[in-house]
RNA sequence: AGGCGCGUAGCUCAGAUGGUUAGAGCGCUACCUUGACAUGGUAGAGGUCGUUGGUUCGAUUCCAAUCGCGCCUACCA
């Protein structure tokens, strides 16, 4: 329940599981101890011990069929590459149990690092090996973190809103854990009502089962069978996401343990007055019979009419017109209204008109309410069917009269002639009543909101029954407090103004269901319909008073869904009892969510949090966007739309694809539209891109305060970038391993690139956590990927491969270059781990020992520190100077056609002392990433004619010879020329304007005539730079 | 109707307490199988930052209006 409404599709497909995971012990499964792993260990004796490692054991055999039922595509790939057989289960299970040092060893990969980036086999070997070894669950002495999963529908399988939203907890887990937080990521599943009870229901009916033959008590077993079953197949599925989730303590809204939360919470809110029972309109489901909630009715346009009737007023002296679109729930009128102030009706306030068909007398009262600029201006009221004429009908003081049954037929409050009739025929039928009875005046198309259940796609029914109601007004003041004080903060802010409309606008919430799957309502009736309310019968009589030979019989509703997600952050930490854990990780650090419910469950956590749990439930609540497809559409099954994350990762091919998106559609006649566009779109289905990729591109889309258009051209792009780092790792291990005592032993000296890419290292680091700290994702991804493919890879490993091809290099410096390549990476490794813990953790193994690391995983070594003291602002001047002179050579080169494998001579002139000095020092960079064969000083008079670049106050000369065509390095100079004085005349003109030199800033103002002397300066140059080639041509 | 958000390169998106040559990826053009990577390299083209006003020395950035788009809440019986 407490997910995205991503997409509507979670009911449509029904697993079923070939591996024989019968008999598993749901109620000792739900009561897993913290840490399996610690458990084992512990000392316990006898029966004891069986049993709690038969729990443990249960638990992780469980855990890996799922997760082999997910992976298995992917596994079955990688093994074939390998030409080696696919783990078995007895396999999986074997290692499911072992001791983490155990795992360790077993799990060292083979060497070398294979030449092809293969995300599928990596990620399945990382996932079990970090589980098995019992590294999810919490640990340390840091400050706790916790953020507790919004449980997904048990029902439900993988959505693309899921895989984003859990790509967003693990990277905020997984940076904290490795930063020393005691971190805890609370799982589990929520028992969604509705959603699972018809799954069952609609399996039974396939075996000609009904649920009312079985009966109340093997129906629930029923569900339970099926949950044990099929019910884990988003939990295997999170696990391919790479979610570092604590599955040892994994919960189920329906555990003994919250279950018990949820009855006391029930009693305790009863017995102070804030839940009542009360007859009250609500959304009513005439086909599942339930009152539903809000969030569960989809209102949708459709073409309808409006009826146009008269009503005669009793006096005779006139009539009225009223317009309805629900003309059969004239049955049920109890008066007609009028804007107060209208003057057409000001003579009939007050009278009565006699309601046709049924011989009534109502009255015709005044309320603003009616719009009198609409229709006639005079409105029937049926207050028993409309929630708008509910109030009225309250505000006035007017009989309500049900004219529906629970079937939406009409019963017996209404005229006979119709008792019995389906609300629409019955709709017919007084249409066509008032039509012959000549009070039809007529009838206009009309466009009109139909809200259906998003289940059953039945019509919703205002209709009034008696349910149970929480007093919402005394909870939700302390929890506008919360935000408004700031003990709790949303992230972007924005989304408070939000949360602030709903509470201030908030109705007491009906909690009641008319189903058999959920937390039955413990409360009892007697003979007179006294109710009872205790935790059990015992208790409930025991309350009340009641004799022990009087028959009590429980009230056979259920709770809503959302009441028992509204405990979610303290239930599964064991309250009510006081528990380390609830001492510990309560309130949890954050809650991730979509914005779509904030009203349904945000703020019921709120309130609940701070009434029973006596604090705040989270302390930020970070609100992403909606995934929606390339077009910007919500992804729906009924769009043929939905992407499946699973499909990303490992891929599909385009008949799977289109078979997927159009089975089990709601309306089969959407098939062909549906595969036309599928066909179009994926003409080749879906290449596997690995979970690291589809990642990495959701952190990349993670910005603030908007929806994501989920595009494939940058998760191919992600994906490339996966294939960098590990090429760039395989270049850095081809460049050490051999070498690694060198690398790691003996003194070492640093050049310029290493001070460089080392002093940039330190600046990703402080900016990436400062990022991941405010929650955008998408700014640490986009520095993680510059600094990897830019610095590191494009400059520092070509500036590198200069000195390690360099055999008459300084061992020290050697060294230096070799340690720095290690270091800069690992670095870089550990600071990718949260986005992308598989290739990370995969390289890592390989790189960490010869950078002189060492520990089981990445995933628990530290997430890197910034030291000021490594920056080196010098080293960052110098090296820019020596790209841009690189660069200047290049687009000679370039743009003068000279063949790229041509050596060629080259010249330079002018610059600083500074400059001369990071040349001198240098010029081994310029000569081989420009390819110069030489690099000379000449002076400014005698050097021929050539084409130039410039590089500070340094010029470069590429002699024109016989390789440089003067026409095209005429183009290039007016090119530059054009540019340069474009941007002179603006500075000119700034600096000439009177009040800007007065009133801006002075920084600002010598910055602008700093920038002015070098344009000049440069301008200088080229112009006679010009000069001279134009002589040539 | 009320509320929120968005309009920046062909596409998907960053951006700044107002001063930068307005950035990235994909796509596009030219050249390159150089021993980490063709899932690659080098160089390049492409934007009057929706429109109009205002504030300011200076606005793509702040304000107002306007156009277009999206979402949420409430809906006209």
């Amino acid at each position: 329940m407490t997910e995205p409404t991503q997409s509507d599709d979670d009911t449509a497909a029904i697993p079923t599981l070939n591996e024989q995971v019968t008999d598993v012990d749901l109620e000792r499964f739900n009561r897993l101890p913290v840490n399996p792993a610690a458990n084992i260990r512990a000392p316990a004796s006898g029966p004891d011990l069986e049993r709690r490692i038969k729990a443990v054991v249960d638990a992780e055999l469980r855990n890996a069929v799922e997760y082999i039922k997910t992976s298995i595509v992917a596994e079955v790939k990688d093994a074939m590459q390998k030409q080696n057989p696919p783990p078995t289960d007895a396999a999986m299970m074997a290692t499911a149990n072992e001791s983490s040092e155990q795992v360790a060893e077993t799990v060292q990969p083979p060497e070398p690092l294979p030449k092809a980036y293969e995300p599928a086999g990596l990620e399945t070997r990382w996932y079990q090996t970090w589980q098995s070894a019992g590294y999810f669950a919490p640990g340390g002495a840091g400050e706790p973190y916790a953020i507790a999963l919004p449980p997904p529908n048990v029902t439900g399988s993988l959505h693309m809103g899921h895989a984003f939203q859990d790509t967003l907890m693990d990277a905020l887990i997984r940076f904290q854990r490795m930063d020393g937080r005691n971190t805890l990521w609370q799982t589990g599943t929520d028992h969604a009502g509705i959603a699972t009870q018809m799954v069952v229901e609609r399996n039974l009916a396939l075996k000609g089962i009904k649920r009312e033959e079985l009966g109340r008590e093997k129906f629930e077993q029923a569900v339970w069978e099926w949950k044990a079953e099929s019910g884990g197949t988003i939990t295997g599925q999170l696990r391919r996401m790479g979610a570092s989730m604590d599955w040892s303590r994994e919960r189920f809204t329906l555990d003994d343990g919250l279950s018990r939360a949820v009855r006391d919470v029930f009693v305790q809110l009863y017995h102070e007055g804030l839940i009542y029972r009360g007859q009250r309109l609500v959304n009513w489901d005439p086909v599942l019979g339930t009152a539903i909630s809000d969030i569960e009715v989809e209102s949708q346009e459709e073409q309808g009419h409006m009826w146009h009737f008269r009503y005669p007023l009793a006096d005779g002296s006139g009539e009225v017109v009223v317009a309805t679109t629900r003309p059969e729930t004239m049955l049920g009128d109890t008066a007609v209204a009028v804007h107060p102030e209208d003057p057409r009706y000001q003579r009939v306030i007050g009278k009565q008109v006699r309601l046709p068909l049924c011989d009534r007398l109502i009255p015709v009262i005044a309320d603003d309410y009616v719009d009198p600029e609409f229709g006639s201006g005079c409105v029937k009221i049926t207050p028993a069917h409309d929630f708008n004429d509910y109030e009225v009908g309250q505000r006035h003081d007017l009989p309500m009269i049900n004219i529906f049954t629970k079937e939406a037929r009409i019963s017996d409050n209404a005229p006979a002639a119709y008792r019995g009739m389906d609300r629409y025929d019955a709709r017919k039928r007084v249409v066509a009543d008032l039509q012959e009875q000549g009070f039809l005046v007529r009838i206009d198309d009309h466009k009109l909101m139909v809200p259906r259940c998003e289940r059953s796609q039945a019509v919703v029914e205002p209709f009034l029954t008696d349910q149970w109601y929480v007093k919402i007004a005394p909870l939700a003041e302390p929890a506008i407090h919360a935000v408004e004080t700031g003990r709790i903060r949303f992230v972007p802010d924005n989304w408070s103004k939000t949360y602030y409309e709903w509470m201030r606008n908030i109705q007491d919430w009906c909690i009641s269901r008319q189903l058999w799957w959920g937390h039955r309502i413990p409360a009892w009736y007697d003979a007179a319909g006294q109710v009872y309310v205790g935790v059990d019968e015992d208790d409930a009589r025991a309350r009340g008073g009641v004799a022990d030979d009087v028959v009590l019989t429980r009230d056979p509703d259920v709770l809503d869904t959302w009441f028992s997600s509204a405990l979610w952050p303290f239930s599964t930490l064991g309250w009510p009892e006081q528990t380390p854990e609830l001492r510990t990780f309560y309130p949890t650090s954050v809650l991730v969510t979509g914005f779509d419910i904030i009203f349904f469950w945000v703020a019921r956590m709120i309130m609940m949090g701070l009434k029973f749990a006596g604090d705040v439930p989270f302390r930020e609540v970070y609100i992403h966007g909606l995934v929606r497809d390339a077009e910007g559409q919500k992804m729906s099954k009924s769009r043929g739309n939905v992407l499946d994350p699973l499909d990303l990762i490992d891929g599909i091919d385009l008949e799977s694809l289109v078979r997927k998106r159009t089975s089990n559609l709601m309306r089969p006649e959407d098939a062909p539209r549906i595969e036309a566009a599928t066909r179009r779109q994926f003409p080749d289905g879906i290449p596997p891109f690995g979970t690291d990729a589809l990642r990495f591109t959701f952190a990349a889309l993670a910005t603030q305060g908007r929806d994501i258009k989920f595009d494939l051209g940058r998760i191919d792009g992600y994906r490339n970038f996966c294939n960098k780092l590990w090429n760039a790792t395989r270049f850095v291990l081809l460049m050490t391993e051999s070498n690694a005592d060198q690398s790691r032993q003996g003194e070492a000296a640093l050049g310029l690139p290493e001070r460089w890419i080392r002093t940039r290292l330190q600046r990703v680091i402080t900016i990436v956590r400062d990022n991941f700290e405010a929650y955008r994702f998408d700014l640490a991804a986009q520095t993680l990927y510059e600094f990897v493919w830019d610095d590191f890879c494009d400059w520092y490993l070509e500036l590198a491969k200069v000195d390690l091809n360099d055999r008459q290099r300084n061992p020290s410096l050697q060294r230096g270059t070799r340690r720095t390549l290690l270091e800069v990476l690992e670095s870089a490794l550990r600071l990718l781990h949260p986005i992308m813990p598989f290739i990370t953790e995969e390289t890592w193994q390989r790189v960490a020992p010869v950078a002189g690391r060492s520990g089981p995983t990445i995933m628990l070594q530290p997430y890197p520190v910034a030291d000021e003291t490594l920056i080196d602002a010098n080293a960052e001047a110098a090296l820019q100077w020596v790209q841009q002179a690189i660069l200047g050579i290049r687009r000679i080169r370039s743009e003068m056609n000279i063949e790229p494998k041509r050596q060629i001579t080259a010249l330079f002139s002018g610059g600083d002392e500074r400059e001369r000095a990071w040349l001198h020092a240098n010029d081994r960079y310029l000569k081989s990433l420009g390819r110069l064969e030489t690099l000379e000083p000449v002076s400014a008079d005698a050097a021929p004619e050539s084409a130039t670049a410039l590089a500070g106050n340094t010029t470069f000369l590429i002699p024109l010879a016989d390789l440089i065509d003067p026409v095209a390095e005429l183009k290039r100079l007016d090119k530059e020329l054009e540019r340069l004085r474009g941007e002179h005349k603006r500075i000119d003109g700034k600096l000439g304007n009177e009040s800007f030199v007065a009133k801006a800033p002075a920084e600002v103002v010598r910055k602008e005539r700093d920038k002015l002397v070098e344009i000049e300066t440069a301008l200088a140059r080229l112009e006679q730079q010009r000069a001279r080639i134009e002589q040539l041509t």
